[in-house]
DNA sequence: ACATTATATAAGCCATTCGTTATATTATTC
DNA sequence: GAATAATATAACGAATGGCTTATATAATGT
């Protein structure tokens, strides 16, 4: 399983994107996805973890989860061969580069939980 | 199908890079991909079609393929919400933006200060 | 009309993946 | 140390995906 692979799955997008935001323990996934059943997340985790997407750290019986991004980097490599391909793309970085610029003495935070 | 799980498999994304130089008949796939039958690529091609990457265009009895950057452009979209997580990405999309500003205008700027 | 070229569709097989239930592991609390 | 809490693993069935061979369609050339 690869990158693309692994976030070719809705739910494991969906954990990403609430990893996003910030370390959480594996229970915010469980209950975040009302469809799906303990280990059902459990294997998502799993997935996402082998394939370096995300990492954990145990805190006593918790186990918390943490974005890796340098994996969704490549993702973003591969992307990078197309961009310039549509409009209205320039526009959007002009405005991300403008933010990171703007802050670009303070790190970025990450919230506890 | 949807476009995560359509560029999940590496044969396409294959197809893909080859059309980002261009428009190509369907036997072009077939020749470079050797590992594959006529068939196998046909699919691959139809794929790509109905989630709306790539387009077709009759010509004689060929077919050519050709990119539709749009729908790459929402895997872009997605990917804009991890973007500013890893270092080194900065400076790849000044690099980027400074190519596209320079063919932009007709003096480019050298580094602004 | 018939053969050829280029591509698509159909049918079927095998491997992988996703989900489930049941059980194991690990740490905490009483 | 037994019970509880949080998470992981095992085993397995159902669905999906990708590949193949065989066949169909469509345009071109003779």
């Amino acid at each position: 399983m690869d990158v693309f692979l692994a976030i070719s799955e809705p739910t494991r997008r969906g954990i990403l994107d609430m990893l996003a935001e910030g370390e959480r323990p594996a229970g915010d996934f469980v209950a975040a996805f009302p469809g799906l059943t303990q280990p059902g997340v459990s294997r998502h985790l799993r997935i996402l973890l082998t394939v370096g997407l995300v990492s954990v750290r145990p805190l006593s019986q918790k186990r918390l989860y943490s974005l890796e991004p340098k994996k969704l980097a490549e993702l973003d490599r591969w992307l990078e061969r197309y961009r310039g391909f549509w409009d209205g793309r320039l526009n959007a970085l002009e405005r991300h580069l403008d933010r990171k610029k703007a802050s670009r003495q303070s790190k970025p935070e990450r919230k506890p939980s």
